[in-house]
DNA sequence: GATAAAGTTTAGCATTGGCTAAACCTTTGG
DNA sequence: CCAAAGGTTTAGCCAATGCTAAACTTTATC
């Protein structure tokens, strides 16, 4: 079989997306942990583990492993068998994903698709839009709303 | 701390979507694979594990071991030292992803976001929408064009 | 056609994110 | 105020995805 040429600055630049994916679900569950904390304490006054396990559809013992994790991050403070409490990055955090996921959700409502799939995939879909991409989607709304 | 009252049904529904998030992402890979492979045979006649790679931004090595849990998904057939192929599932495959991708992409060029952006995104999200997200997004195209 | 260069695979390791079962605290009822 | 019930954490397992370095093939050169 012929070998082609080979096209050098094509590949690395399409890596670049690959990479930007695998590093964003690095920070995916984090965003998704902070956020839906965020949404505890303010729901309920306060998270706990087992909400969280609940809600994210995981055992127990994988959302004390997470924090952990989030914890050495600086995200979460927690002592054992208490709630979970979110730092002021934690929050900066979450606050940023709710923006994000009110933006797509809101946009994908607008676009005629119903709550339902606006809701599932805004989730999907809120840690892969850049902020252009999130400007022209509140473009578009602001449009619409015109 | 007072416990608040609780809401069930809510969780349940809630965590499908983080639930699809997760298994999303095990074939996301799978899918980037074979969507790369496919282009790979198109555009050179053939595909090797180091254009791969090199595309994905991964190690060598990291490629053959996940072509090989690929192999046994039945979507690619590989022997050792030669390029990479993809059986009739992984060709299916490859084309759902393409076709999902240029709606993406399409339509995100469409809202007015740059080429460059709109190519990052599209592969970020195009594993995330549902069908009926891309019925709207294509449906949204079709008005505009008129 | 032997040997050096280039390309590919194997080996072995780390991290993340899941799980279950067992151990451990807290809370509550009597 | 103590024991049982209930909630939380630890221990120990697994699979996926990444890496580097070493071993092995293939290809190219002389």
């Amino acid at each position: 079989m012929p070998r082609a040429a080979k096209k050098p600055g094509t590949a690395r630049i399409r890596s670049a997306a690959f990479r930007r994916i695998r590093s964003d679900h690095q920070s995916e569950l984090a965003q998704d942990y902070v956020e839906l904390i965020a949404d505890l304490i303010d729901e309920k006054g306060e998270a706990r583990g087992s909400d969280v396990a609940l809600r994210l559809g995981v055992a127990n013992a994988t959302v004390v492993k997470t924090l952990k994790r989030l914890q050495d991050a600086g995200l979460v403070t927690q002592e054992p068998y208490r709630s979970i409490f979110l730092t002021g990055d934690g929050w900066k955090m979450a606050e940023d994903g709710r923006r994000k996921h009110k933006i797509v959700e809101t946009f994908l409502l607008a676009l005629g698709v119903s709550d339902e799939t606006a809701r599932i995939d805004s989730e999907g879909i809120e840690h892969h839009v850049s902020e252009e991409t999130l400007r022209a989607m509140a473009r578009f709304l602001a449009r619409k709303m015109v």
